[in-house]
DNA sequence: CAGAACCGTGAGAACAATTCTCATTAAGGA
DNA sequence: TCCTTAATGAGAATTGTTCTCACGGTTCTG
């Protein structure tokens, strides 16, 4: 977890704590929208223009990373519990998978970035949009 | 490459073929609107939403494949063309990586699902970006 | 080759996710 | 407790993308 400006603390507040055990209780990744949503359900009354700046600023820290599964929408989710996504091209069904596939990375490359991260997406055909293309031939 | 629709076949206009090979002039993926300007600057007059159609098909056909580098923007390149992205968080500075870091993956998982492809966005910071985060503490 | 059928196009309106503005509130150090 | 200033809320603004609809051009059929 690295402070996005040293020197700028962030001021805990209640909106963030919130936000922050909203995407903890999520199984997978969850737009901004939702969590709005969630807690409005849950009694928190709380700006939309919050969620999003706080989310901002959960992902400038590192704590959360957010992911494009590719319908438009940027999902969020903890960088501590990290999986990747398969993505039906067909139907547009996504969901996590928890062996990654990705080989080691050496921490920093020849071009001299430090990588500390990463996010992959898996596309293709669930079994039942298989079904379907065979059908239409 | 798979027809989207089988029996609906796209018709050959002229603008298609220019966005098309303006996809294969640039080295790496680019936004639509990007595409735009640049048939445009090339003195082709064309709709940005032929562009967005266009893109949409091709992307449904598999020739091309699109990519969310993070940035709000949706990214099109040559399917044949593969390759991945090194994408930093400090300035969001973002570019190609030839060498494929994704394992192996069996083409059928255990759900049945159907990999046809993958994308990998490696992230972190860059050497720039590095070191002005040291500088500040 | 002519005519019909219908897909692709262009321009701009519409839409939706995200960001910005600004007055107000409240966290945290002194 | 007081003071500085980051965080908030509401809604307007922005912006990437999709939709609408009339028209033109491709392709198919006869």
């Amino acid at each position: 977890m690295i402070p996005s400006q040293p020197g700028v603390r962030s001021r805990t507040t209640w909106q963030r704590g919130a936000i922050l055990r909203a995407i903890e209780a999520s199984q997978c990744h969850v737009p901004a929208e939702e969590i709005h949503q969630r807690l409005r359900r849950g009694g928190r009354s709380l700006g939309l223009a919050t969620v999003y700046r706080a989310l901002e600023a959960f992902v400038r820290e590192g704590v959360v990373d957010s992911v494009h599964v590719g319908d438009g929408l940027v999902r969020y989710g903890l960088a501590a519990n990290h999986h990747d996504h398969l993505v039906c091209l067909g139907c547009g069904e996504w969901k996590p998978i928890q062996e990654c596939r990705v080989r080691r990375t050496p921490a920093r490359t020849a071009s001299g970035f430090h990588v500390t991260g990463h996010q992959l997406r898996l596309y293709g055909y669930c079994a039942r949009c298989q079904v379907s293309r065979a059908q239409l031939g």
